[in-house]
DNA sequence: GGAAACCCTCAAGTCACTCCAAGGTCAAGT
DNA sequence: ACTTGACCTTGGAGTGACTTGAGGGTTTCC
């Protein structure tokens, strides 16, 4: 149920927005309160209206997160007008950036499927016994002190 | 410096743990706080004291966690004895599940790689005009409602 | 005796949400 | 007229695996 006729602007309700956009209502409120969207215009009620425009931006917002970006570079893709030169290549920059973390989470959980099956592989699936946690408890001695794990726990991607 | 002779059994500060383990001090404390160690003996002043085994220990977590288990799935391990063999299946399963948590993230990742590398492309590089943020709208508005990004957003893998 | 380098505890911050409680509003059905 | 249920509102707490900070005590070195 539109707010008002759709034969004019259309205003929507934080369900219907929910529903076109894909982005639930209390992630969309919190979206809001984050600044990723202005705050809304309230019918008589204090509900929320929403434009097209508004579920437009919701999709887009969506669509990055599902590229694992993070809110902070989702504001600023938000933040660029396509005419401006100087927006053009901050788009380029955000982007190579995220690229650049994609592709190093994906080198390290590649290390670490191999890494993984290796010591899977240990077992060798029959009653006798296997050596899995034995393996573990002899790689963690030989863990190096500085190298490898310090990269690991990045928040996104 | 050891808290007593390296002639007997060792006994360190939490610093030294911690250079020997590679895990920093603090989170050697909240690591304790989450069961995931016994709580410590203390000297005189109150200071924690750490045995080689305890440093061990803390290795093992490290390890655990640089194949990116979660601290459940590390208590999980934690408690188990290689002599037995039905603990041989319960780490034997872990390992089967968390490989399985790393393929699938995997695979959301080298999709993603495409997705992005092929939105880079859009900008030819030259100074022109690109259409990266053009695009991004484009796709925001052709985004499916149900289907992919769904699976997104896992705490870990 | 003073400064650096340790150690302690407890609390709050991080990120991107989700969930909960307590309540107001609205349309349909009995 | 009343009830049911589906909405909407706000605010606050919880998640995971930490990190950071405040505010303080101790120990060691010069």
């Amino acid at each position: 149920m539109p707010v008002s006729n759709p034969q004019t602007a259309r205003g929507y309700h934080i369900g219907d927005a929910a529903r076109q956009s894909g982005v639930s209502a209390p992630n969309i409120r919190y979206y809001e309160k984050e600044k990723l969207l202005a705050p809304m215009g309230r019918s008589e009620n204090s509900y929320r209206v929403y434009s097209d425009g508004d579920v437009h931006q919701l999709r887009f917002i969506r669509l990055c997160r599902a590229l694992d970006m993070s809110l902070d570079e989702v504001r600023t893709l938000l933040g660029l007008d396509l005419k401006i030169k100087a927006d053009c290549a901050t788009a380029r920059e955000a982007l190579d950036g995220h690229l650049a973390h994609v592709r190093a989470r994906l080198a390290e959980l590649k290390a670490l499927e191999k890494d993984l099956q290796a010591l899977r592989n240990r077992c060798d699936g029959s009653n006798a016994h296997c050596h899995i946690i034995e393996a573990l408890h002899e790689r963690a001695d030989a863990l190096p002190l500085k190298a490898a794990p310090a990269a690991l726990r990045k928040r996104h991607v």
